[in-house]
DNA sequence: AGCACGCCGACT
DNA sequence: GTCGGCGTGCTC
């Protein structure tokens, strides 16, 4: 029969009563679940919220967080008590703590707030800080060794007076240090030891940071530079919350100023992060983080090396990493002193996580920022609508920087109307175009041309029979890179050999490309200039990090008279001999129906146009365009970007779309159609209403097969005034989804494929 | 997220 | 007759 008190008769794993002096924690672990888990640890553990922990799960051990007892989300980010709370005999016991710095207080309540606010769970957002794919449970910290009075019999080889010798300065060394130092082999270092030479002692822990230097190298600064680094220290000085937008065109030196709120923030002896777009391609950003501070900062990113990462982890944890430079994920860093968060090109998309927890980096880090009380320092030449708002609305601190400095002067635009001069039939440069690129390459000057499509060309149609070459897992067509003879979707990684015949009518040689890629601009920029070296920057052409540093050199040093690129020539590098940049297709990006398209092709072909002109020759700044009398193409012509955007907020305000309102997208996808349409419908017959709340779809979403999932969208859009969270916590609480179905939620959505 | 438990096809 | 497919459910 059933045991009258089955917490008397278990043992071993570990389901005992909580005995009296022993406590009950709530343990976060990196996992899906709703909250955290209860355990019991002797009240000698002394556990406190914040403690790093290996417990037990199921059969395994896992690594989780003490956390918090009450939570400390406001009213309106505040999920529905999860219930039920695990008797205490069922409770089982933290295997240990871990000697890693605990997670502070600012952070706990970070991560439950990033995770109430994307409606993630807060295990998962845990899992972003806790990224230290830690091996075994206690790291064991490098043995080295010293030398000791040797004994009286110690037979002196040469090899052995060698290591003797490299040794007699007291410094501790690891073996391989010793071997390789003094050209010996490690047996040696170990006989020695054996023989009673040497002993060994505990290695402090690397100190891979070198300490920026504030007063290095600072920069003269005059008028509205000096202007600007000045209210910007200030902030930084000010040690309390604020946002501050730094706005300026391309040239304008946003750098060199946000640098000096990252001086003012090391004198204070603060941390400062630096969130990137895209950090792997930012050899000059460290070059010029060097020149100012004298040290290379701590860099962080999803590819770093296991070393790399554990360091500027810990780093950020004790304080030792006083400037961390990283991508978006860099802001789940542990900081233990944080006194500053820079967000460079604020505008970009690549600060939207789409995967996993869906967040953007840029609003997190103003909230972070909030959180701990801090500044925040967005900078872009073309910021985004959302900051621009709230810029306006008082909320964000404004610096305008409004000329380049250093005598450089913006570049001259001028749109060419494709309709009066189109270029001849299968090419894609128009006549004037090439007679521009002609004359600056006569002059020995450098020309770029700027596609944003990788690949030859974007569709592969049978001119017989009409077919076109789609993915098989996606909606979306099969793209040629001809210089690999394939075809392949740029949405999954499908990628098949480019066909002989056509596969629906057999017809030979009836398969047309249909539009430019770069590859296609490359070809028809042969054939025009045969003598020009040319240079081809595309994510395909270059490798990694690496390459692109090299490319990067390549042209500054002025091996190269025209470069051929995809968006990755828009990152804010330095070409100093570059006097032409020509935007082959300047109306790519506006079809759709997607709410920022409009904004996004001016910020990126404002970007792309930034690189002409940066030194002392003046820039020169080509528009192809079918639509020249665009908004964009205007705003483009004009420079007047602030009118633009005037114009954009005012489509936007009426009907509370962003900044005005908010938007959140659910993404329903399934195997099949039909399980879509089915979950979609569901969610469409339960949608929320009411006054400034509205449901728009279901509706296939534009990309409606990815990686052959069948994906249906619906948009929540209500007013600025009321928050999206418990509408969508009530919504997927009255939809019961079978398992194949998956839901997204996407709160603040930037794409809508 | 992992991992075990649990029912239906092709093999030693 | 088993090994193993991944569908479902659980982990304090």
């Amino acid at each position: 029969m059933a045991q009258a008190h089955p917490s008397l008769f278990t043992h071993g794993s570990g389901a005992d009563p909580a005995p009296v002096g022993s406590q009950r924690v709530p343990v976060l672990l990196p996992m899906p679940f709703a909250g955290p888990f209860d355990y019991k640890a002797p009240a000698s553990m002394a556990l406190q919220p914040g403690d790093i922990v290996s417990v037990p799960l199921g059969n395994r051990r896992e690594t989780g967080v003490v956390w918090d007892t009450h939570n400390t989300l406001p009213p309106d980010l505040a999920r529905p008590p999860s219930g039920k709370t695990v008797a205490d005999n069922r409770l089982r016991s933290v295997a240990e703590r871990l000697e890693l710095p605990p997670l502070n207080a600012e952070l706990r309540q970070f991560v439950d707030w990033v995770a109430a606010y994307t409606l993630s769970p807060p295990g998962m957002v845990l899992a972003m800080t806790l990224r230290l794919h830690m091996k075994g449970s206690t790291p064991t910290p490098a043995t080295g060794w010293i030398v000791q009075p040797p004994p009286a019999e110690l037979r002196l080889t040469p090899a052995r007076q060698k290591v003797l010798a490299l040794m007699a300065d007291g410094v501790a060394r690891t073996t391989t240090d010793i071997a390789s130092a003094a050209g010996v082999s490690a047996g040696v270092v170990k006989g020695l030891a054996d023989a009673g030479a040497l002993r060994t002692i505990l290695l402090e822990p690397e100190r891979p940071f070198a300490q920026p230097d504030p007063l290095h190298h600072p920069p003269v600064l005059e008028g509205a530079q000096k202007e600007a680094a000045t209210a910007l220290r200030q902030s930084v000085n000010a040690r309390c919350f604020s946002v501050t937008l730094l706005e300026g065109v391309t040239g304008s030196g946003k750098t060199e100023i946000y640098l000096e709120a990252i001086a003012a923030c090391l004198e204070q002896g603060q941390q400062a992060l630096v969130l990137l777009p895209e950090i792997a391609l930012s050899a000059q950003w460290m070059d010029r983080f060097t020149r100012r501070f004298g040290v290379r900062p701590a860099v962080w990113h999803s590819e770093i090396g296991q070393k790399a990462r554990r360091l500027t982890w810990l780093g950020a944890a004790d304080g030792s990493a006083r400037v961390v430079v990283g991508a978006r994920s860099a802001l789940f860093l542990p900081f233990c002193n944080p006194g500053l968060i820079i967000v460079d090109e604020e505008h970009e998309s690549l600060f939207k996580q789409e995967e996993g927890v869906i967040y953007n980096a840029r609003d997190m880090a103003v909230l972070r920022g909030r959180l701990a009380g801090f500044p925040v320092v967005v900078v872009s030449a073309t910021p985004s609508l959302e900051t621009l708002a709230n810029a306006e609305a008082g909320r964000y601190q404004r610096l305008v920087l409004p000329t380049r400095h250093g005598g450089a002067s913006l570049p001259q635009t001028h749109l060419l109307d494709m309709r009066a001069a189109p270029p001849p039939r299968g090419l894609f440069l128009s006549p004037q175009l090439v007679e521009d690129i002609a004359s600056t390459l006569a002059r020995e000057e450098q020309a770029m041309l700027f596609l944003n499509r990788r690949g030859y060309a974007p569709l592969t149609l049978c001119r017989t029979c009409g077919h076109r070459m789609e993915c098989p897992h996606c909606t979306a067509w099969l793209v040629e890179h001809r210089n690999r003879h394939v075809l392949s979707c740029h949405y999954c990684d499908h990628t098949e050999p480019m066909p002989a015949v056509c596969p629906t009518c057999k017809s030979e040689d009836s398969l047309t490309a249909i539009g430019p890629g770069i590859e296609r601009i490359t070809e028809e920029a042969r054939q025009l200039f045969p003598d020009a070296r040319i240079l081809v920057m595309s994510s395909d052409t270059l490798g990694g990090p690496a390459a692109t540093a090299e490319a990067v050199a390549k042209i500054a040093r002025r091996e190269v008279d025209l470069i051929i690129g995809t968006q990755i020539v828009a990152k804010g590098w330095h070409f100093p001999h570059l006097t032409l940049v020509g935007i082959v297709d300047a109306d790519l990006g506006l079809g759709g129906a997607d709410l920022r398209a409009g904004e996004r092709t001016i910020q990126l072909l404002h970007q792309v146009a930034g690189r002409a002109g940066r030194a002392s020759t003046p820039g020169r700044v080509v528009l192809q365009s079918y639509t020249p009398e665009h908004p964009v193409m205007q705003a483009l012509l004009s420079g007047d970007f602030d009118q633009f955007m005037e114009q954009e907020a005012e489509q936007r305000r009426p009907g509370f779309w962003p900044p005005y309102g908010r938007l959140a997208a659910l993404i329903i996808s399934a195997d099949t159609p039909q399980a879509a349409d089915e979950a979609a419908a569901q969610f469409g017959r339960t949608a929320p209403y009411g006054e400034g709340i509205q449901v728009l779809g279901p509706a296939p979403a534009p990309l409606a097969i990815l990686r052959g999932r069948h994906r249906r969208r619906l948009l929540l859009r209500t007013w600025r005034s009321i928050a999206v969270q418990p509408i969508l916590h009530r919504w997927l609480g009255l939809v019961q989804v079978s398992r194949h179905v998956r839901v997204e939620v996407d709160v603040d959505p930037v794409s809508f494929l």
